[in-house]
DNA sequence: AAGTGGTCTAGACCACGGT
DNA sequence: CCGTGGTCTAGACCACTTT
């Protein structure tokens, strides 16, 4: 707790701290901006500013009559601000996902930097399409360190679902809170050839992602491979 | 003026009116919070919460002790947060722009629709070339609407320097202040193996844009090209 | 020294959600 | 109805920039 800063960011920095140790659950309120006024010394509207910061963060979800909570990551979807399929010609579609396959196994090392993992530790890995309207879409390639995750080896494969970060919320007690994402392009391989439904190997956008917890350990990391003609990403700057 | 909306909320919107018809100038600030406090009759509190929410959607910048100013748009070499080169093959390396060509003529559909331009308007049409260490790494298309552009169609192409929206502004008095851009990957055409030095039709990664004035006018509508294996895009994402 | 934005306070009332 | 966050006020003092 640094003095020299604002209290409001001192404020920020302590709730952020006790929000990486899992003080409240995903569905209690954080205590009131009154309660935190009162506990800290401040004035309601340092709280008030404090509590911006961590909403603006991405940390925190205020709802007004109802509290301030801790926040869900939503992204688990959104290779879908990716890839594109044409909307007339699949009207009403609904994404999908099927788990193609599951393993334990050493990871790659590109996975096991990323998971901070031994050489010599094994993880679960998971192969899984992504699909809309039963086209192949995306194809991924999953691996979770074994320790938090080991009710995932024994689940059946169609008890997964369509999200897996609710899955991990709910078997596993993990929540994911942010990812960093790193975007390149490539050539599809066989594998992807197959997986895709590729006519030849075509242009592929690559999408790397690890996910992290609120607390800033990486729990997964994720390879995902999409047939580039699908891909379109649009973005406003300033 | 909708009076249902919280205060700050009017005072922005007005506050964001008022920058639209460009009533302070670029190196003028904008009122003091004690001024504009007065003329709106609310607290300063309320000027600060509104003056927050356009400093949030980067629209203005602020500087304490020296005051609010309206903000230029930084993004004119933005094009190498996609594109990267071997920053050890060309330890300080600086990157440079080469105007290729220049002529007024009838802008392509997606640029004559994107600059909201009728079928018959000429525009000024640029062929750009961007490099790092006098390797070539991205081709561009430009085109800019003849009207408030007429002062570029007569400069002399090495007067253009490497950055175009600060010439823009000096020249045309035409200020940038967002863009919206779109990403997506395609193959080589013959003239961009020429320009960017390929060995073959190749995978390239193609960014379009369209950049705005404060008032939402379009000003400019790129189209940029560069090799797919010199792309990494790297977000994070909550 | 004067003026700017940055931080902070201690209240008030409003809008919304749950009891 | 009560408790929550949302808006708003009217000050005070601090840190920084310019004159």
């Amino acid at each position: 707790m640094d003095s020299r800063l604002p209290r409001y960011q001192q404020l920020r920095d302590d709730l952020t701290r006790r929000i990486a140790a899992l003080e409240w659950s995903l569905n209690d309120p954080l205590p009131t901006e009154q309660e935190l006024a009162q506990t800290y010394d401040v004035a309601i509207g340092t709280v008030r500013k404090a509590i911006d910061v961590l909403e603006q963060e991405g940390r925190v979800e205020r709802f007004q009559g109802r509290g301030t909570f801790i926040r869900r990551a939503t992204f688990d979807q959104s290779l879908f601000r990716f890839f594109r399929f044409n909307a007339k010609a699949h009207p009403g579609a609904l994404p999908q996902s099927r788990i193609l396959n599951r393993e334990i196994g050493r990871p790659p090392l590109a996975a096991a930097l990323a998971l901070g993992l031994s050489e010599q530790a094994d993880g679960i890995h998971l192969q899984r399409l992504r699909l809309i309207d039963s086209q192949p879409l995306v194809f991924e390639n999953i691996w979770l360190p074994l320790a938090p995750f080991t009710a995932l080896a024994d689940l059946p494969l169609d008890a997964f679902g369509d999200l897996l970060y609710p899955l991990y919320e709910k078997r596993c007690g993990q929540v994911v809170a942010y990812a960093k994402e790193r975007l390149t392009v490539s050539t599809a391989r066989a594998e992807d050839v197959e997986a895709l439904q590729l006519d030849t190997p075509a242009p592929i956008v690559v999408v790397e992602r690890t996910a992290f917890g609120h607390d800033g350990r990486p729990l997964e990391w994720r390879i995902s491979r999409g047939n580039a003609s699908h891909f379109a990403y649009e973005m406003e700057i300033r």
